[in-house]
DNA sequence: CTGAAAGCGCTTACAG
DNA sequence: CTGAAAGCGCTTACAG
């Protein structure tokens, strides 16, 4: 009647107004056999009028059963990249049963142990990072190692061997490293751009001094960071072009900036590819939108992800699996290049 | 010692190994001052040898408390769009300690209703709907009523007028129409692009029915649907010219679309704008990364979901707020009109 | 300063 | 078929 305050329904109330005791509502909540058809309806009817729907909270602590929770901590969904990946692993997540508790940390470190005790602390099944492996201003990671203490912790595109930790990840390293190979072949003035240290983005910059020097070529000066936006990319190609340096090879460290570099090309009448290569990363819808189309480097996200989801349900299920799991790169050739 | 099954901790484990009651453990969590320092050392000291962490969800439930959680369901996370909107909703959120309950429904009406029945289960304190307004197979939202009734539901683009429903959402029709207005003065074959059918892709389509009526143009097969990639929409484009339409303003729902459009009409030597203009919609990162930069309409998502989290913090505060807010959009002219 | 007890919203053996 | 009671992992008045 007077549900002025309008207070959240629990089963107490459904039982007295059926006039029946608990146990039986929670019978018919979860469907026991056995109750009468008469009492069932009763207390069906009240619990449709009053739209009473029980906590699954309550539940899952009085029945000893996790709440089927699963964090994920992504480094930072504005970038397409990771965008994909919180949508791939919720959507084979929730095949699963499984339900996401989402937390964004960008480079924050605090704000990522903070997450990760957040996600321990509501009782997840499990953790799964994405790109978001950050050492603390000691270079360690305990957090991590703390955290894999409470559940399974899934790593996408990092990669830490601990007990309880599973990395999966795609060998950036050579990615780079051949990208630099095969662009050698016609090409000598390279130009790395990049914009974020994570653990991937360092390899990929390793690759890139790697693969530089096993071809014989000073990498000095010629891996250059930029901000994580286009026109970022484009002012930094243009100033060392006007700076006088020769540049017909860049890569990137993802597609934004890659776009970035082809626009600022394309408005100095450079000709792509003819005057100058450009190869991105991720192979994200970015390369559909340009003309010419990008070539891109595909890192598998949607592979690591499959996997990753994969060898979790392997994990809940008592399974053993592979501490670290790493996939090849491969290199997309469309317009660019 | 024997940790075999390394069952949970729980505060009696912890209790018993420091030789107290859990209701000194419980003081010690929750920096009670009455505890003896001494005592106080001891149980820390197990809880951290042991790595005990509290449930939050144990906690809440005795306290009475919430978890905190807000519910977010949102359309298709692959959208730039949307994981924009997520990607500000989460850090707004997270600023006022709240954490998110995350779940992608696509246009299946049946998984939009069960995920909003998960998030009320969950005990959510609110639910955030990004362009997830459907209807199901008679044409009603009763789903979206019934959820209303146990906590506050925020949509934002969309707009369902019902008790504790809020929405937040952008004046697409407008924006449409006075588009097609603004370039009616420098063209008369229009295209409009579009790719789903989401409430503010129908506010998208009868504003543009609007303004050519408006201009005395006949709409008639001059609004197409495409599939959600570029691809598509340049193979829509391409079609319809080789057909022998005759295209010189095109409008997008949104800047892939758009992108591919600019892709099709570069590649067969049209030139932007002179021959051919282009507006997309979301002013989103792809704007940036095409060579000429895309026109784009922008509606302000950032601006709506402030506005979301703004009220959601006076509704949870017990404040009212108003039913309905619009904001209006703004085109954003660059170099494809 | 500390513990026994009741309670948060549920479920389920155990009696009847 | 149904209810009283114990229990899930916590907290907090109430006694001492």
């Amino acid at each position: 009647m007077a549900d002025e305050k309008k207070e959240k329904l629990n089963i107490y109330n459904i039982a007295s107004e059926a006039g029946v005791s608990i146990a039986t509502v929670s019978r018919v909540l979860n469907n026991s056999p056995s109750v009468s058809e008469k009492t069932k309806q009763k207390v069906l009817s009240v619990i449709g009028t009053h739209n009473y729907v029980p906590s699954s909270i309550a539940q899952n602590l009085s029945n000893r059963t996790t709440g089927n929770l699963i964090g994920i901590v992504c480094y930072n969904l504005k970038d397409i990249y990771y965008a994909n990946a919180v949508s791939m692993l919720e959507s084979a997540l929730r095949r699963r049963g499984h339900h996401i508790i989402l937390s964004c940390t960008g480079e924050d470190f605090l704000q990522k142990q903070k997450s990760i005790e957040m996600l321990i602390t509501k009782q997840v099944d499990a953790v799964i990072l994405i790109g978001s492996v950050f050492l603390d201003e000691y270079g360690n990671n305990a957090y991590l190692l703390n955290a894999a203490k409470h559940c399974p912790l899934l790593i996408i595109n990092g990669n830490v061997r601990s007990d309880n930790i599973y990395s999966f990840y795609c060998d950036d390293f050579s990615a780079v490293k051949n990208c630099v190979a095969i662009m050698r072949e016609k090409h000598e003035n390279f130009l790395f751009l990049y914009d974020a240290d994570t653990y991937s983005g360092n390899l990929k910059l390793n690759g890139f001094y790697a693969g530089m020097q096993e071809c014989g070529l000073d990498p000095a000066g010629r891996a250059v960071r930029c901000d994580s936006d286009a026109a970022s990319a484009g002012s930094c190609f243009n100033k060392l072009l006007d700076g006088g340096e020769k540049i017909d090879a860049v890569i990137t460290a993802n597609d934004v900036l890659a776009a970035g570099v082809l626009n600022a090309a394309l408005r100095r009448g450079m000709r792509v590819p003819e005057d100058l290569s450009i190869v991105g990363y991720n192979n994200s819808i970015i390369t559909q939108c340009t003309t010419p189309q990008l070539s891109s480097i595909d890192n598998g996200l949607e592979k690591l992800c499959e996997l990753a989801v994969d060898g979790l349900s392997k994990l809940l299920r008592g399974e053993k699996i592979e501490g670290s799991t790493m996939i090849p790169p491969r290199l997309i050739a469309r317009e660019t290049m």
